[in-house]
RNA sequence: GCGGUCGUAGUUCAGUGGUAGAACACUCGGUUGUGGUCCGAGAUGUCGCGGGUUCAAUCCCCGUCGAUCGCCCCA
């Protein structure tokens, strides 16, 4: 009778959510990477989900349009308070959170971080409006070693492995490599080149040349600058092939260097598992140094996951020399991308291990207090709280992918059943002593 | 922000200028205490929204919103 207004359910493009099944999944691998995270020492933390947008932007940036602002739906029209922002990374709210607790951290601080990020991008195959980032990063006062510039990528690779993935590989370079070939070209504006050679695998090489070509560089750096980022090798031999180019600088010899120096330091990773890629360059400006991509080694070559050192991200919160490295593993995109493959394989439905089976309403109290006694040993139980016929309720556990059903004694005297929904077998069982 | 494609039951989709269908999912049943298969029955949609053409539009036209792919950009 009454017209029932309906809003149609549905889900803002771009911001993702799953059925639980795979939620089980998703969170099991948040487990196995925050296990890794842990095993080399990292402490956890939690910054909120909106900073100050200033805060945001200190380390600059035309980035604005692609933050979410905030703003009260009550607001007064010439509301004068803190202009405030979903946070797009979590980088910038660690630097934040490293200069306001300064005094009460230890260095090399060493944290992770798995939270939700929000970008007001387009989204588009793996790119998402809201996504789970897990980030990893040290900082500390003054000068960091290079080693975590090796150890963070290994966490990060670690943390792939640990996950029931297809292979993962780390391609590596350092910015330094890049800024100082470029300068030895006599290139002082690289944005626009760097940007265009980032397109590499998009538009292959002779669109990189068309586009370098129309932003007015001359062939012959371009043609340098394309053979640069062609370069990848399992080793160190990136080196030679750099110097056989015959450009120098010392930024440029600094970088191969400690390049050098990190791949180095990652041979004990599986073959093919990291390759010295020059042609990464990751649009981040505030790196410095190491700069690292993930991905998987065949298939879509997008990243899922990233990072490098920084060496003075705080510098805009605290009068301090706070330089770091950090990678992060893209979650959600990688989850999604997956996902989309049909290659993630769902978990089940619900954690319940037990469900107790509720014969008849005048038997309620036993049942319920059986439940109790499962449940106390730690197992996951449920109990089906109507006296549906039993078939129901098989039905039920069946449908829920439940292992177990527990059938209390239907009459005064019975002994407890317990049914294996996978073999179909059923036993007596004693609900004290049981183990699934 | 720009361009292409699309918008029909919970989902995936079919369909016709005369106000709609399949599959899967869902609910119930196939008697007395036991699931997955099978069989039977049932429920479900303002055919994205607004306007126009027409005797008549889900189907044609315009707009709009949304989705999607790509571009830009990507911390």
């Amino acid at each position: 009778m009454s017209e029932n207004k309906i809003h149609k359910p549905k889900t803002i493009s771009g911001f993702p959510e799953w059925l639980p099944e795979y939620r089980a999944v998703e969170l099991e691998w948040m487990d196995k990477i925050r296990k890794v995270f842990e095993s080399y020492g990292f402490c956890n933390i939690e910054t909120p989900s909106v900073e100050e947008i200033d805060a945001l932007l200190a380390k600059g940036g035309d980035t604005e349009k692609e933050i979410y602002t905030l703003t009260r739906l009550h607001a007064e029209e010439n509301d004068k308070e803190a202009r405030l922002a979903l946070h797009f990374d979590l980088t910038v709210p660690m630097a934040r959170y490293v200069a306001q607790h300064f005094g009460n951290l230890t260095f090399p601080f060493k944290r992770y971080q798995m939270q939700k990020s929000w970008r007001g991008e387009r989204p588009q195959k793996g790119r998402y409006r809201e996504f789970y980032q897990c980030d990893i990063d040290v900082v500390n006062i003054d000068d960091l070693p290079l080693h975590f510039d090796a150890e963070l990528p290994a966490v990060l690779f670690e943390a792939y492995q640990a996950l029931d993935i297809p292979p993962v590989e780390l391609r590596i370079s350092n910015r330094k490599i890049i800024m100082g070939f470029l300068a030895g070209l006599g290139i002082n504006e690289p944005g626009v080149i760097t940007r265009t050679l980032d397109k590499l695998d998009k538009i292959g090489a002779e669109g990189v040349l068309k586009m370098l070509a129309a932003a007015g560089v001359p062939d012959a750096v371009a043609q340098k600058a394309l053979a640069f980022v062609n370069i990848k090798t399992p080793d160190s031999t990136f080196a030679e092939q750099v110097k056989s180019l015959g450009v120098t600088s010392d930024l440029l010899t600094e970088g191969l260097n400690e390049l050098t120096f990190v791949t180095d330091n990652l041979k004990h990773l599986p073959k093919g598992g990291v390759i010295a890629d020059l042609g990464i360059i990751r649009g981040l400006d505030y790196y410095t140094g190491t700069v690292v991509e993930a991905r998987f080694r065949e298939g879509n070559p997008m990243a899922i996951g990233g990072g490098g050192r920084y060496d003075d991200l705080a510098s805009s919160f605290i009068n301090q020399k706070l330089p770091g490295i950090g990678v992060s593993i893209g979650l959600t995109r990688l989850f999604g991308l997956l996902m989309d493959q049909g290659a993630i394989k769902p978990g089940q439905k619900a954690p319940t291990q037990v469900l107790v089976v509720l014969p008849e309403e005048s038997r309620r109290a036993e049942v319920s207090a059986t439940t109790q006694i499962l449940r106390a040993k730690g197992l996951n139980v449920e109990m089906y709280h109507r006296d549906a016929k039993i078939k129901t309720q098989l039905a039920y556990a069946e449908k829920k992918g439940i292992p177990y059903v527990w059938f209390p004694p239907f009459k005064d005297g019975q002994p407890h059943e317990v049914k294996n929904m996978l073999n179909g077998n059923q036993a007596q069982a004693d609900p004290a002593s049981w183990k699934p």
